[in-house]
DNA sequence: GGTCAATGTTGACCATGGTCATTTTCTGGG
DNA sequence: CCCAGAAAATGACCATGGTCAACATTGACC
């Protein structure tokens, strides 16, 4: 944040930060590279660090478990998405409008690689209630994943009276989330064609949706 | 099925039968025995096939994967509830109250074994994707997962008018089935009395059955 | 009762995710 | 330029899920 850093944490981005950097940087450009092209499973860890051309032991310093490399991709996908999109304040059209575009922009990934999205979608479902179960609220709550993401848009649609106030914000937000997820996989699943997820997600949607109407 | 058996296949139900049942049931018991003592994860297969006395290979000749253990109790835990609520023909109620009937008599395992059923439900939605995903139809359809008694559900209260007709069935049955799943999953995830998993199932499926109103 | 093919059991073996004590690299200060 | 301590890289090592060729048991048939 402060560019001329004053005390104890001298942090200045000296040669070892920005190597760090590149090092990460290698290790996951590598392990997606080989995951698109082998599949996450037929993909060790072994050959992560071969081609990121690092010890097996870096690669588990960056990333404590292969799992991991899932929820970093999921993460970034989001950012991407939510970087797209701007801040959740300035969307517009009805919150139905809201989420389907948000979905939409998430079908995405999955359109270039099918398999491998599935994992990154379950991998974002275990660690989105794996983090509830770890009970402390998240320090900064990130706008990492879906179910957040579907509680704002809900609480706006609430405030501005397209959703019924009285349906509880957790138990509805988590809905939509899932109904969310529950098409995307779905579709990641059997395949088809993106129209026809668009159909999978639309029928779900509107019948949450119109149970949620005021 | 015959009891006088004919000819090439000699159905009689000798040693060998029996033995393997007995084998496959020691070794269910011991496995799911060290579940609950240790938890999945610290269980080892050695361990299940040291209490079911027997070597590690035979374990895996019964349960090809680890995690085939959890699908076996999820199985067996579906068989009982449907044991208990008889044929779907035969449920009373609306769809809704069906379906409330269902989801709490899933919740059950959960009053025991918290954890331990978090994994099942997880793994049994997995089963149910990757069912899916293996395109052919299963041979003998099995009431063994909760879509498929949503659908069920689902189909009969459209046929009587109790649900909109013009609701996509799949994508209902499956919105339905996610729903009860994403309940059950936040109540093990988060903890909390029997009555907030029951307010948390209740208000999901309000939502959606209102949005199938006819 | 003996024979033999089918079926079931076994444990040595492998692959791989993950750990950790040791070594190397970096940086700020004298 | 050197030193000390911190940070990061390393690879030997471990635990464990899963495989498989060799071995044992079974029971239909003679």
């Amino acid at each position: 944040m402060d560019p001329t850093p004053f005390t104890h944490p001298p942090r200045s981005v000296g040669r070892r930060e920005r190597k760090k950097l590149e090092t990460r940087e290698r290790i996951s450009t590598a392990a997606f590279a080989l995951f698109v092209e082998r599949g996450y499973e037929a993909t060790t860890v072994e050959a992560i660090a071969e081609r990121a051309d690092v010890a097996k032991g870096t690669v588990f310093n960056y990333f404590p478990q292969k799992r991991a490399f899932l929820s970093a991709i999921a993460d970034a996908w989001t950012r991407r998405i939510t970087s797209e999109l701007g801040p959740v304040e300035s969307w517009t059209g009805t919150p139905l409008d809201q989420l389907k575009r948000v979905a939409r922009l998430s079908a995405e990934l999955g359109v270039r690689h099918r398999e491998f999205a599935r994992l990154v979608i379950f991998e974002s479902m275990r660690e989105a209630h794996a983090v509830m179960a770890a009970k402390k609220t998240p320090a900064e709550p990130p706008i990492t994943n879906l179910e957040v993401v579907a509680r704002q848009v809900v609480a706006r649609g609430q405030a501005t009276g397209q959703i019924r106030a009285d349906a509880p914000l957790d138990q509805a937000a988590s809905l939509v989330a899932i109904a969310i997820y529950d098409a995307l996989v779905h579709w990641l699943v059997r395949g088809g064609s993106v129209e026809q997820m668009q159909r999978a997600l639309d029928g779900r949607l509107d019948i949450v949706f119109t149970g949620l109407n005021p």
